[in-house]
DNA sequence: ATTAAAAATTAGGTATACCAAAATTAGTAA
DNA sequence: TTACTAATTTTGGTATACCTAATTTTTAAT
């Protein structure tokens, strides 16, 4: 198996599972690979013999303890990656995954861990996402969606797990970008659209961007 | 045919055909690729329908204007990145020719110029080739190799033909470094074997360590 | 001009990464 | 429990990128 179709398979994976260990379902690895499910399951069962996955024929696969500290791997030079880009070579935080999805394949620790220094091996990638360090570890939070937190409480933006150009133009447009304070209104009773209010303005958006943007309690 | 194999291809017929447009052969061509002549006849095939180059059958291959384009494109962004990672990052002339291979296929124009303005647009990267500029212009010179250079006169150290970082640190051990003066005293008349004046010291080297090193008269 | 060596091509084959269509299995709703 | 739907797997197939061994073409030396 070519080495850059194995670290898609558990990037993406990991993506999946992020908290839990759960299994994913093959449909879904399928669509965020771009692949046909049935393309998946052949990779699944190389990647099951190769050690990385433990794959469970029918219900789904979770990453190894081999497989989690690869993906772990490309996860965090994807995130040191688009970090590089947006602070020190003046990208916007819309326009830096596409590269980073290439970048994140060069393995060469050394630049790896000296992209890190330069930005004084920082916590947080410009989409709130936390950066593991180089044994895998990384920052513990009890961040919530918007989509779930509560009226009359003030929350911070954190993070986002859509990062779409256009979702992220989107928030920009409006400055809801990270770090930016906020407080939430009301919501909606019939479609459940929420109404934040910060800046000193108040605006309303849907439950499907609020699904989208990570928040936590101030 | 994928993109990095193309890539691979045109980028090196260009830097075996060099300053000439002279047919390169499928043997030089295959040993470079680290591929075998029988691959390498059937990847031309493809690379002609494709217009990238004009293979002649048993002959050999040159690229077309298109095929020189794209490969005048990869040479940049090896270049670019060559230099960025020693200028930028810390790394060792020795050091970067391996991680330049896997960076030249980041396809993105607006890193690779924000990479070079970064740098001042430099014009040669740190083995002393020129680096051509979003044209495909570059820098001519009149460097010749240290093995045709003639008794008496002084030079200038001005690249290497060879990358690898055995050659590197061997030249570095005697402080033969790019911008380094030398004079060449003198040729053993039995072996050609070349004694250079500089830095206050002699240093005996042979033709083919000379063959590789590139120098201007001063 | 002949011939031996080197280079290139052809023929036939493997492994990988993908796919569509058919068959199976799992999950769900009545 | 049944029957439908969605997810998954199987089957059979394609294209690419490689290879080895055999053959042909080119080049160089006498």
């Amino acid at each position: 198996m070519r080495q850059e179709t194995i670290e898609n398979y558990l990037k993406t994976i990991y993506n999946l599972s992020s908290d839990n260990s759960a299994l994913v379902g093959n449909k879904a690895l399928a669509d965020k690979l771009k692949l046909k499910p049935a393309t998946v399951t052949e990779g699944l069962r190389k990647l099951h013999d190769l050690k990385y996955v433990v794959y469970e024929k029918s219900y789904g696969s979770r990453l190894t303890a081999l497989g989690a500290r690869l993906a772990l791997n490309i996860v965090r030079r994807h995130r040191i990656w688009e970090t590089y880009l947006v602070r020190e070579l003046g990208f916007g935080w819309d326009e830096v995954h596409e590269i980073a999805e290439e970048l994140e394949h060069v393995k060469n620790d050394k630049l790896t861990n000296k992209l890190a220094s330069i930005l004084g091996n920082p916590v947080y990638d410009p989409h709130g996402d936390p950066i593991p360090d180089e044994k895998g570890k990384m920052q513990k939070s009890n961040f919530i969606k918007l989509s779930e937190a509560r009226t009359k409480l003030n929350y911070k933006i954190m993070g986002v797990t859509d990062h779409s150009s256009t979702f992220l133009k989107y928030l920009e447009k409006h400055q809801l970008t990270i770090g930016t304070h906020l407080k939430l209104k009301t919501i909606e009773a019939f479609d459940h659209s929420i109404v934040l209010q910060y800046n000193k303005k108040e605006l309303t958006i849907s439950v499907k961007a609020a699904e989208l943007v990570i928040v936590e309690e101030v």
